[in-house]
DNA sequence: TTGTAGGCGTTATCAT
DNA sequence: ATGATAACGCCTACAA
């Protein structure tokens, strides 16, 4: 029953030679002998041979893989920059392990831990939407593993980053409601306590400013929760209270959605009455009616430049301990929902 | 700078123990004085111990690590049927590696024998759409790696299986739309070699004949691309070729949405003229308007399902060689696309 | 309860 | 160009 795996030990004895001789075969070294090579080729085919990763990333020190963790592959957003992370880590020869912290602090630790035991060449992080303290991810880094962070990023660890300009995006988003003479405009976040949160609100008031527009801390509205029901719900909320801005800035497009679903209920004409501005370009903001104006995230290009990154660091010959911050730019998308 | 990392042999010495006692304390052996157990413990904190996973695997020739194989996370029916496998992973102390294959046959191939090399407890797998053969998996199973295949299987492949009740499925939604009295009906198939499209198909079949209609061939639209762009270019397609049907049931929600597009294009009225069935129940069929009717795959459970199979046979005593097939019902929802 | 020692399958360093 | 042989870090009979 138990299949007999053919190990280069065996190879090596069938042919009779040294399995050090093998190894070198099969992985093209170059001091060689042309015709051991073939022979050793040709047997590991004749017998069914296929290579212990485990023991040769065990001896050899290197996995060849990289390890993901984002919050969840279940957004757009997200499984896009897992791809472009895919897409380089292929190029390059790398294979990717993906995690999902479903944004809890405990999870995203253990899947760190698992990653780093599992001897990983790099780790790509995005934070968890609880993740307030950064040991374990210090700690990975003290253990010699690069990790970079994306998207969701902090200021306390020093490492490469790469991030969205949210700043500027929500200020170029919110602008443009202010051209389309909204005046009473709101800001529906996630948890401020994210940065990426807290950067757009940072765009979002310097658009008020610029724009003459004074800051209502009323109409900054803010959930802990990415889903299109919690905002629903703050908006009905809103209107309860008999707050009624004229235009709304969300910080997904998941929110936005939310809110056109409110704004159906309440009857409130969308753009006419509330505009409605999302973040993302989500094939939703894209599909629901009236569409929604977002601003594009180039996510499949930050997974792609994350892992060019970290795969540079990985294959730099000395560790220069010199680490890039990059800025990604996102694009004004206007449609129905503010025209 | 090379930072020495501590092993148990380190902690065997430095408490001038074996690096057996060690091991064995290390994960909770019984048999061990509960005095030194907690001393190993103590050190192996102190010392900033991690187990390094590829040389337990290596030894213990288990990885509590389960492979999954999609055609793309990037839709919601297969996110979410990840994490369905993960949950169930996680409650048995498994871990989980994503890979995409992105429809290809030659990436599926590579993806599979990777992780057979990576010594993966298990494997989990949804057929690409180019897929037509099926030695690769074969050779796994007979490698003595345990596969079980889910939503796209095939028959060719003795192990267990997966998938949704796509017959019926298919038959209840197409009979709903001839009790809305529609009498030409459209089926929108992805390519018909795959199972699930060609099942779909007879489901529909099966509809229209017990309805008293006859089926008509150019009502079967074959498209190759799971995406809205094809789903519409089909639609415009059929319209300039002037056929015209009442209703049309689409293989999957991305395809209705792009009908859904066509028809606005067209100027078609959705449900009047055109009513339009999905299949799946994506977040998108809610909040498109009008939203779309469809059937909900219970994906989550798919995959939590399916990893508890295979979690079953891997832990089974005996290797049993009895598989199962499960089938998963899908369930009507009624939305303005039909009503 | 603890120790000894032989793997697990590769890679890598020296020799030759 | 090839061969011995010692790691790599841990597990697990078998002994004691």
């Amino acid at each position: 029953m138990s299949k007999k795996v053919t190990t280069i030990k065996d190879i090596a004895e069938r042919l009779d030679i040294s399995i050090a001789t093998v190894s070198r075969a099969l992985r093209g070294s170059t001091d060689i002998k042309r015709e051991t090579k073939l022979a050793v080729m040709k047997m590991a085919k004749e017998m069914d041979y296929h290579p212990n990763l485990l023991a040769s990333s065990l001896s050899s020190k290197k996995t060849k893989i990289l390890g993901v963790v984002v919050p969840t592959i279940n957004r757009q957003f997200w499984s896009n920059s897992i791809s472009g992370i895919e897409n380089s880590a292929y190029e390059h020869g790398y294979k990717v392990m993906i995690f999902q912290s479903a944004e809890s602090f405990q999870k995203e630790i253990e899947i760190v831990e698992t990653l780093a035991n599992s001897r990983v060449d790099g780790i790509l992080l995005a934070l968890s939407q609880e993740t307030k303290t950064y040991d374990h991810i210090q700690s990975i880094i003290d253990r010699g593993i690069p990790v970079l962070l994306f998207e969701r990023v902090c200021t306390e660890i020093n490492t490469s980053k790469v991030i969205t300009d949210d700043r500027n995006g929500a200020k170029e988003i919110v602008a443009h409601l202010i051209n389309k003479g909204k005046k009473k405009i709101a800001y529906l976040s996630g948890p401020i306590s994210l940065g990426v949160c807290e950067d757009r609100l940072a765009g979002y008031k310097e658009a008020l400013r610029e724009g003459g527009l004074n800051i209502d801390p009323n109409l900054v509205l803010e959930i802990d929760e990415f889903s299109y029901s919690a905002a629903e719900k703050a908006i009905l909320t809103l209107w309860e209270n008999g707050v009624r801005p004229d235009a709304i800035f969300c910080f997904a497009d998941i929110l936005a959605i939310g809110v056109l679903q409110a704004c159906k209920k309440l009857g409130v004409n969308v753009p006419k009455e509330l505009a409605i501005a999302g973040f993302g370009n989500d094939d939703l903001s894209k599909f629901v009616s009236p569409s929604l104006t977002t601003m594009a995230q180039p996510s499949f290009e930050m997974g792609h430049m994350a892992a060019d990154l970290i795969l540079e660091e990985i294959n730099a010959e000395e560790r220069t301990l010199k680490f890039y911050n990059k800025t990604i730019k996102p694009q004004l998308i206007i449609r129905e929902s503010t025209e």
